[in-house]
DNA sequence: CTGTTAGCGCCTTCAC
DNA sequence: GTGAAGGCGCTAACAG
């Protein structure tokens, strides 16, 4: 359609060339600051024409070289696979272009050695900030960005080498588990059947989520199960492989289950499926994280949602004012159901 | 750590001062292409020496500005919602990094004026190669490229501005409608009690979806219902409006589901929650895409997987041989069950 | 074996 | 109002 020199893209010289201006005017009319040096308008129109029907683009290289702004804002994350993750992802894709930043995203897996190289790549591409998100050791990336001068924040899994911002895991732990025993009361279940399964022991988001579990029943001077407290990972397989332990040991399955990831959900799901359905299907189950699905298992279903708004806002907030020597945590609070819908709305063309 | 000139970094000229050496030493250097030109191994490891205590890093910018290649690759989605494009991204980014590209991808809503921005904001980033995958309309991004000279393919839904690799739907469809129409008559059901709901009527992937449902029919020499086919949008809402519409007509829901997507899906769980649990527990329910949970609601459910990994592979092996004329469609076989697990493996932390 | 130089495409300053 | 010139960081000739 437009007659463009096919295969080459246009310069800014092209430009100039087919409307006889000069490459500065054609810079400073493409830039819109055309307006501050008295450019004629006919002048300022006939480029901006031009520039349409050559397809012309700028090459953010040579203007990200000249300025020394990129415009890219970067963000790791282990992989899209969860709500949470996904949602991330998106929010800080919208955040990002609405702040006129082009978003770049990249999953890692949660492989140490592919976190340092997709960090060392972003940083090579010149991002302008960048996000870390659900990384074990973020350290080791938070030295690479201050080396480079990029400001970086930890997102999810806090780090000592820069700020970071992620989900009050020890008030939303107490809140679910508050609402875990009261179902189990209600019901005339003992609280001390309640079990918390997946994740890893020695991990930040685990232990927070432990002490929450473990402030419930205090405030309510009652103990947990001596055995109460599984870290099994965080996989599925290795879930049900602990329920499946525990259902051999004890005859049946404990009437109240918290877990620690979705992913230790499926893997009790699947565990589950393989009894006969009047064995489980009194379960009460609580989950950090949601899915769609999950809601309509045969279960009790409650399930802690973050805020993956809050997150990305607070975490763009703190770039604004960025300081190297920041350390500080921000927490941001949980909920239940559907409060953080907007995040995840669909629209009328969708799957 | 390393002794960097905090906040700025550093540059060739920084390493050559530092080493005494010339720029162009230095840049064959970390090019790697120093052995070719003879440079002393001594010189060589003091220079690779001295980056690293600086924190040097390539700017990409700079050199994709001398070799006019950028080292990016992109890829468009509408977002990371499902397993679907969630597993596209996933293996995208997998594949570009392989190639020694950095992938970035961008979700977009499926917001048309989006689309356009991004796919601008990409092109002025100079990506190498740009993947669209899920767009409605792909012409005017294709148009936007190939004005630019970009190499483009698209993925899951075909145009006609660029190469197209999308999964067989008719023949996934065929599949999937004569597993259902198997388990309805081996229940003694009428195969014509089988509806497909959801998706658009006027779109690639329903329409070839409507062809193999169709075709199943024929092949055994008997017609589906006239009102067998729903395409009533793709949102869960609208799934769910459609069922109840006609639960409340017929009194009861179909025996067989076919469902054109994982939202769909969901808009049927939703609806068949609101019921007694013996109205809808013998549905056969077909599903296009799958999510892991939803193998294990009490349904009798089917789901057909499109291989992500096929279709990222022929997509990158267009590129390759890439031709701006071509406008080949091909067609990646999908397949049931867990036979492209290896797409999605979890990692021992994972969650 | 190593240093010098000329741009890649763009933006900004400074003359005209 | 507009044109010429310099330089962002890097690489590929081409000289030493």
């Amino acid at each position: 359609m437009a007659s463009t020199n096919q295969g080459r893209k246009s310069t800014i010289y092209d430009v100039a060339k087919a409307t006889g201006a000069s490459t500065a005017t054609v810079s400073m009319v493409l830039n819109g600051t055309w307006a501050r040096y008295r450019i004629k308008e006919e002048t300022a129109n006939r480029i901006l024409e031009s520039a349409r029907e050559l397809g012309y683009n700028v090459n953010m290289k040579a203007r990200g070289l000249r300025l020394s702004r990129s415009g890219l804002a970067g963000m790791v994350v282990p992989h899209y696979r969860n709500r949470f993750f996904a949602g991330l992802a998106q929010t800080f894709e919208d955040q990002a272009r609405s702040r006129g930043l082009c978003p770049i995203v990249v999953g890692t897996q949660r492989d140490p050695a592919v976190e340092v190289s997709v960090t060392e790549t972003l940083l090579s591409q010149r991002v302008e900030l960048l996000f870390i998100a659900g990384v074990r050791n973020p350290t080791p990336l938070n030295e690479l960005c201050s080396a480079a001068g990029v400001p970086c924040i930890n997102l999810d899994l806090p780090g000592d080498g820069a700020p970071s911002v992620v989900s009050d895991n020890r008030a939303g732990a107490r809140a679910i588990t508050d609402v875990l025993i009261d179902k189990l009361l209600a019901r005339g279940e003992a609280p001390d059947d309640l079990v918390l399964l997946g994740g890893v022991a020695d991990e930040y988001a685990t232990e927070m989520r432990i002490a929450g579990f473990r402030d419930a029943f205090e405030a309510r001077k009652i103990a947990p199960s001596p055995d109460a407290i599984e870290c099994c990972g965080y996989n599925a397989a290795a879930a049900k492989q602990a329920l499946a332990r525990r259902y051999e040991k004890h005859g049946r399955l404990p009437t109240g289950l918290l877990l620690n990831s979705i992913t230790a959900f499926e893997g009790t799901v699947q565990f589950t499926a393989t009894l006969p359905p009047d064995v489980w299907k009194a379960a009460i189950v609580g989950c950090f994280d949601w899915d769609p699905f999950a809601a309509y298992l045969p279960f009790d279903v409650t399930m802690l949602r973050q805020d993956v708004q809050g997150i990305i806002a607070e975490a763009f907030a703190l770039t604004e004012k960025y300081d190297p020597q920041d350390r500080s945590l921000i927490l941001v609070p949980t909920a239940f159901g559907k409060q953080f819908e907007e995040a995840e709305q669909t629209k009328e063309f969708d799957r």
